[in-house]
DNA sequence: TGTTTAGGTGAACAAGTGTCCATTGTCAAG
DNA sequence: CTTGACAATGGACACTTGTTCACCTAAACA
């Protein structure tokens, strides 16, 4: 796909050459590998005499949002993946599927505290369709209340959730109450953020802290 | 060596109940978070006061061949699953899933007349999650008009359609003025059928014929 | 000509992190 | 009773690793 053409073409962004290539070979480290690079790792790939050129580029990478990163923590990286296509450009290889954990019974915890054996069943979408970006760690969540009608969902649908951090806009898997329902998660500027539901009868702030919100819905499934 | 203990039937080898937490609480960290937990986030989880009664554990799993680490590394972990299914095939465990294919431009002909090559991808849906009843001939159409907006049915979303009479009150794939759009199938009694859209700007009734009714919808997928 | 941006060197620090030692306790098997 | 596996405490050490400060070069830019 990405012949080298003269131009700078880059293949996402406005990537430099550089940092297409750092973020390739994190990729693929983690691919061959399992687990993050550390950043001497990366430098000693590139022949860098100093660590600080890897920071520099993964600074960039930060903030262009193509990476994120835990700060102070060590092989912590987070790919932020744009290639989750649109419904109408699904790729030839679009048959990748993913084996999604449904958590029912999510409501008195995190996930990370559901048991396995908590699953009330699987979904099986493909990365095309459900804008899917990262392989792992998302699940799905049947929807309890109606909290989010006014944004099309409803009751009983399933939502394809990818725990990350959200960002202005992005409706969320948010533990209100003891419960997860979906609030559409709001953040100006430099203001503090708030959740907000998606319903009219509801109220339209809920607080918010750290463990709130457990993900980002990307899509919904609803049997009919 | 094998203990042949009647009771303590542990889910995989001869994991201890502890240990068995222990990988559990690893791998779906690592599922959750897209990179593996320090030995100090895994004693934080249990509660221990001492790093080193991670370190047992780790090292009686690492004995037991089911997690490899990297001496001295952070983070890294490589779990050896026996059970551990390949991305893109299906867990044993899992409910009957369908590969549907999408046909975008479905609106000139009939779903069987349309030649494979006309898919614009394919849509994996497991048969509980999506209502799928009958595996044969499924397909999914990406919906175009807004004439199921009051179902809850929008623009952009993916139905999934099985090929079969409609009943009263389905909803069907129709194929009204060459374009395959969404209505509900009414029939009652005696009375001959109409198709009805779900929108009240959309005239209610609709003539149909043998040829109308292409497949009832059974799931509805959206990407958000 | 000065300024900005990308890319890089070098050195040092501090926090994150894996590892190890010595000890205690429980429980089932021999 | 002894032995060994399992579980856990407490503290300490040293390597791993992210981070930062000061400084440099080159190209692009206005």
């Amino acid at each position: 796909m990405d012949t080298c053409s003269p131009k700078q073409v880059n293949t996402m962004k406005d990537l430099t050459t550089r940092q297409q290539e750092i973020l390739t070979f994190i990729e693929h480290y983690e691919w061959r590998n399992g687990y993050w690079p550390s950043i001497r790792e990366i430098q000693e790939k590139f022949n860098f005499k100093s660590t600080n050129a890897v920071m520099g580029h993964l600074r960039a990478l930060e903030r262009k949002e193509v990476i994120e990163r835990i700060p102070g923590q060590a092989r912590t990286f987070r790919i932020n993946r744009p290639d989750a296509p649109e419904m109408n450009e699904i790729p030839e290889d679009a048959t990748e599927v993913v084996d999604i954990p449904v958590m029912g019974d999510i409501a008195a915890g995190y996930p990370d505290r559901v048991e396995p054996a908590g699953e009330i069943g699987r979904l099986q979408v493909d990365i095309a369709s459900a804008g899917y970006s990262s392989r792992r760690r998302s699940f799905a969540l049947q929807v309890r209340g109606d909290s989010m009608v006014d944004a099309e969902i409803y009751e009983g649908d399933m939502v394809v959730i990818e725990p990350r951090d959200p960002h202005d806009g992005d409706i969320v898997a948010a533990l209100i109450d003891g419960e997860t329902t979906l609030k559409r998660y709001m953040k100006k500027g430099n203001e503090p953020p708030y959740l907000k539901a998606e319903n009219k009868f509801y109220p339209e702030l809920y607080p918010i802290n750290e463990l709130t919100v457990q993900g980002v819905a990307k899509a919904v499934v609803r049997s009919l």
